[in-house]
DNA sequence: CCAAAAGTGTTACCTTTACACCCATGA
DNA sequence: TCATGGGTGTAAAGGTAACACTTTTGG
């Protein structure tokens, strides 16, 4: 790395790497920067969001939300995070072991005292998980050996959190809520099938407020966003927290026909599936935020 | 400041400050934290966008965004940014000299390689600013001595920009465009008092689209946010760009009576003017972020 | 067999859109 | 006096909200 003062800028300072001390030196104090994730998953029924219980100083024992510090640089030739987001999308694999996950930043909380170490901002994501996710990570974080440090809440009950995370929280649901009635967010929250009822009690839980069945699905289908799959030899079960069976390909579906009447087939009427539509190729040369969906959803009212 | 090695985290070390070196050691590498600012102004018509022409390497006599490094710490006892906010504001009063303006931050840009100096993240902040202001900003960068470094730019037609600035202000334009359409933010890009047509002429510059005069008039006042407001001897022209007049203090404005028609007063129609309706006293414990406007206005469709 | 969930359609009301005429102002 | 901007109302079309009955499913 460069070792030589450049000034390009009065107020600017490359930085440098002492050999000796293994310091790195800044002519001008710098922030530490980390990101956090909000991490909300849906049971089928209700919103969860997972938090980590700290098991150092300071706030040991007090839960937190999963998050870290960006890897900035290493002249040593570490791997570094290219943007924030990588620094994201780590810590969500670390506590998860899932990728491919809705991940959008949406807040930089930078009070002076949010961390009694040293001066320390953050940059706050939301992550979006469908209960098949939800169940996995239930699986995973019961069979670790370091059990339950990290443990879905009720995003109603939570405990009393570390540093500044129950402020991140409430703006993240309030975020939240902004976005799914805006866009078409909510269906992160879902598996790639789900009912009518589960897409309802997504937007019913992150808005607190209650919809009309059948006006809720009207609605819902005029968007033309949603693809009716017709489930062969399933007898779903509403997703409980407790289900503890796993639950994989035991759904094959298939796209109906638009004008194919399904009652023609079908010996009896079955609880009907819906997958979100798939667009006309949509290879807009965008940086292919994996998982996420951007078309406009202006959903109820 | 402590300069006894504390190791609450593995990962994580507090700063020190080398007083012989004058500079300050961290174990990791750290990312320097700006604020960048897409400062929106309105000139009656059309929207601006306000830019400062880059005196100093790199990217020299291109222009860029305003914006500065967030004050992290100072052991001498220096003034520091207390917020990320604190920034931005500090970087807007420097270019514009005005405080009180509404001001929010919207994304974290951090790709590693967008400034050739050191590893940089920025808080990209939009700021809106009414025609009176706008004016202001005008004859203050006029008489500057250093002449036109800073310059309001047609939003539609900007110059090449500096590091990754293009970017910036183009997620900054959704952003705007995007919260205009659920939140009453409009009415921070126009003065205390206003014409319905420069209502309507901000919601076209930002979405685009064009509306119906008699249309968006009813739905304008249908928000109950309005109040109409009865100007005394004022023959106020409509404001362009090129109005170098100084229009200070020469619309009294008073509240109109809901029930009182104006045309029992008026022996001939006048020209309306509205402002944004005073709620009951909305203290909420909020940290008054100044001049900003929460409350939902979802506007047109 | 019963309770709870899910499938379906109609009507009254409200909102939105489209559109035309008149008056005021200033060139 | 002419062109432009701005004030105002109405009617048709479309969308929303409220609501009940039947079938399916699972215990």
């Amino acid at each position: 790395m460069n070792n030589e003062k450049s000034t390009y800028n009065e107020r600017y300072n490359d930085q440098f790497y002492d050999d000796e001390k293994k310091e790195y030196l800044y002519r001008y104090p710098h922030a530490a920067v980390t990101a956090d994730c909000v991490i909300f998953g849906f049971d089928g029924k209700n919103l969860k969001i997972l938090l980590i219980e700290r098991g150092l100083e300071p706030y040991k024992g007090m839960w937190a939300l999963p998050g870290g510090f960006m890897k900035v640089a290493d002249p040593n030739g570490g791997s570094i995070d290219l943007t924030i987001e990588d620094t994201a999308k780590r810590e969500l694999k670390e506590e998860t072991n899932l990728s491919g996950v809705f991940l959008q930043q949406f807040k930089v909380f930078s009070r002076f005292d949010r961390d009694p170490r040293e001066r320390v901002i953050t940059v706050a994501f939301i992550a979006l998980i469908g209960p098949n996710n939800y169940r996995k990570v239930v699986e995973e974080t019961m069979a670790g050996d370091d059990a339950a440090n990290a443990m879905w809440w009720n995003e109603e009950a939570l405990p009393p959190m570390a540093f500044d995370h129950a402020e991140i929280i409430k703006e993240a649901k309030e975020y939240l809520a902004e976005q799914i009635s805006i866009k078409p967010v909510a269906f992160n929250l879902l598996d790639d099938t789900f009912s009518m009822t589960e897409l309802q009690n997504v937007y019913e839980a992150i808005t607190g407020q209650t919809y009309d069945r059948r006006n809720f699905q009207r609605k819902a289908l005029q968007t033309g966003m949603l693809d009716e799959v017709t489930s062969v030899n399933c007898s779903m079960a509403p997703l409980t927290a407790s289900d503890d069976v796993k639950i994989e390909n035991i759904c094959f579906s298939s796209c109906a026909e638009p004008e194919e009447k399904s009652t023609r087939i079908s010996p009896r009427k079955r609880k009907k599936f819906f997958s979100l539509h798939k667009g006309p190729k949509n290879n807009s040369s965008d940086d292919s935020e994996e998982g996420s969906i951007k078309d406009i959803f202006n959903f109820i009212k």
